[in-house]
DNA sequence: TCTGGGGTCCTAGGACCC
DNA sequence: TCTGGGGTCCTAGGACCC
């Protein structure tokens, strides 16, 4: 997709920096260190502990012996066996991110998380004046309320898009913050190596390197046919344009995990066919927990075999419908186990669901039961008496509703909008119409009373406005004008104080 | 004492359908 | 009856990210 000029700067990139990343420093780490004054100031280590663990997060007093994210432990020990060495409390880590994303929702509804130490934020749907004073202003107060709250540091990039702000958290590590200038982010990026780039991980630059490209600037000038030769069409395309600068992905809050899954690696191979049964039926448990947790179900069943040599394949089967029955997906599982052979041993076994939907098999069974009983009632006819029974007809629970991006929603307050987003319990809505200004962006819970379906509106110049509540204002020179009016949340942003 | 656990996205071939 | 093309679903694998 090509997007039009914007303020004359580059394509797919604001006008202004408004876009920030956060990245915490060093979380679990520092996390441990915050939690035990002994540890501040030394080297801690957190990860696996066991003979087969890995290295999570390095405090920056064991990087400077060579610890790394994603080493073993064993060899962290070697090179710093001073260390404390912790696995993770994901429960503190857990409350530690709850207190930072509160703090980001403070500016802005638009809040994208990566992951518990790391999020993308929309200043301009958040309202921010669109000035790199303003932004840096936000992002400096930012960084002094994360110490005040958590007595944590964290690294902010301020950019015009989600790689440049990305990149610029990187650089300012630790404990600082980079605001790219827009017009200068090419002068930064290209002489930065190809890794710098999201995307760019070690089979792909060795893939550049063979091409004779290492850095940024090389990977614009090879052009995008060569990049899409080398390295096939999704992924040479996206990178030229990351690499040129063209990054227009919007922020999205509130993304629905797409699947869910439990592995576990044994401190020794599995060689016994029966444990290793045993195991898959724990897991597809643990994986149905899990699942049920979340208020999902899965249509697909898949699993996953490390074997003693690291080669690891996958086997899945999809199922005639969604089900979160912990006995489907364990019979599933155990179908699937039976196709691959273990004899040689095993080191991991996983149990996943994809496909999610939230409902289940048995709730469309349920529902039809329920309607054919009541068509039942209505006309009393034996012939009729075939309504299905034995599938615990009780009525279903009330599952939320959904909100489908896209879909056209009317709000009490703030009237009517589109659905940019949905998940873990909230919507984001965008309130726009397609006569009005780029609209502002509100989030609501998903059972939020004051919010419900709406219809879609008639496009401009179809006829009269229909009445309503007023859309909200929003300065139309901030807008990303020549933007096609896309159904997707494309042209995020736009927003008056 | 090599190499965790939880995800996302892409590719590619074959089945199947129109 | 020598020959099509597109779209979608399913499966398996791989790169990448934190």
């Amino acid at each position: 997709m090509r997007l039009s000029v914007v303020c004359g700067s580059i394509k797919g990139v604001r006008g202004a920096p408004t876009i920030l990343h956060l990245d915490m420093d060093a979380f679990y780490a520092s996390a441990e260190q915050a939690a035990k004054p002994s540890l501040r100031g030394k080297p801690v280590v957190v990860g696996g502990i066991g003979p087969r663990g890995v290295v999570a997060t390095a405090s920056y007093e064991a990087r400077v012996f060579g610890v790394r994210s994603a080493m073993a432990t064993a060899q962290a020990r070697r090179l710093c066996p001073n260390a404390a060495y912790l696995t993770p409390r994901f429960t503190l880590y857990r409350q530690v991110s709850e207190a930072v994303m509160e703090l980001l929702g403070r500016l802005s509804p638009l809040v994208e998380p990566l992951s518990l130490d790391e999020a993308f934020v929309d200043l301009e749907a958040g309202g921010v004046e669109p000035t790199s004073a303003a932004v840096r202003a936000v992002g400096e107060q930012l960084r002094r309320d994360i110490r005040a709250v958590t007595g944590l540091s964290g690294s902010v990039g301020l950019a015009g898009s989600k790689m440049l702000a990305k990149i610029a958290s990187e650089e300012a590590k630790p404990d600082g913050l980079l605001l790219i200038e827009p017009g200068t982010e090419s002068g930064l990026l290209g002489p930065m190596s190809a890794r710098v780039i999201p995307g760019v991980g070690p089979a792909t630059a060795e893939a550049l390197r063979r091409a004779g490209i290492t850095t940024v600037a090389e990977i614009g000038e090879a052009g995008e046919a060569e990049l899409v030769r080398l390295l096939g069409k999704a992924h040479g395309a996206g990178l030229y344009s990351m690499a040129t600068g063209h990054d227009d992905r919007p922020v999205v809050a509130e993304r629905d995990a797409k699947s869910v899954s439990v592995e576990d690696t044994f401190e020794e191979d599995l060689t016994d066919r029966t444990r290793v049964q045993l195991e898959i039926a724990r897991l597809a448990d643990r994986c149905v927990q899990r699942l049920r947790a979340a208020g999902r179900s899965g249509r697909t069943v898949v699993i996953k075999v490390r074997r003693y040599d690291f080669s690891t394949l996958t086997r899945s089967e999809t199922l005639r419908g969604p089900t979160d029955d912990p006995g489907v997906v364990r019979e599933a599982a155990a179908r699937l186990i039976e196709t691959v052979d273990t004899t040689a041993g095993v080191r991991l076994l996983g149990v996943g669901v994809t496909g999610l939907a939230d409902y289940t098999q048995e709730d469309l069974f349920a529902q039809a039961a329920n309607e054919a009983a009541e068509a039942l009632a209505r006309t009393p006819d034996p012939e009729d008496a075939a309504a299905p029974e034995a599938t615990g007809a009780e009525p279903v629970a009330e599952r939320p509703r959904r909100w489908f991006p896209g879909l056209d929603v009317r709000h009490r307050e703030y009237g009517t909008g589109w659905v940019q987003g949905s998940g873990v319990g909230r919507v984001t809505v965008r309130f726009e119409q397609p006569w009005s200004a780029p609209g502002r962006v509100r989030t609501f819970a998903v059972d939020d009373p004051a919010l419900e379906p709406g219809e879609p509106l008639p496009l401009v110049g179809a006829g009269d406005q229909p009445p309503g509540p007023p859309a909200e204002p929003s300065s139309p020179e901030d807008g990303e004008a020549g933007e096609p009016a896309l159904p997707g949340p494309s042209g995020v942003g736009s927003v008056s104080p």
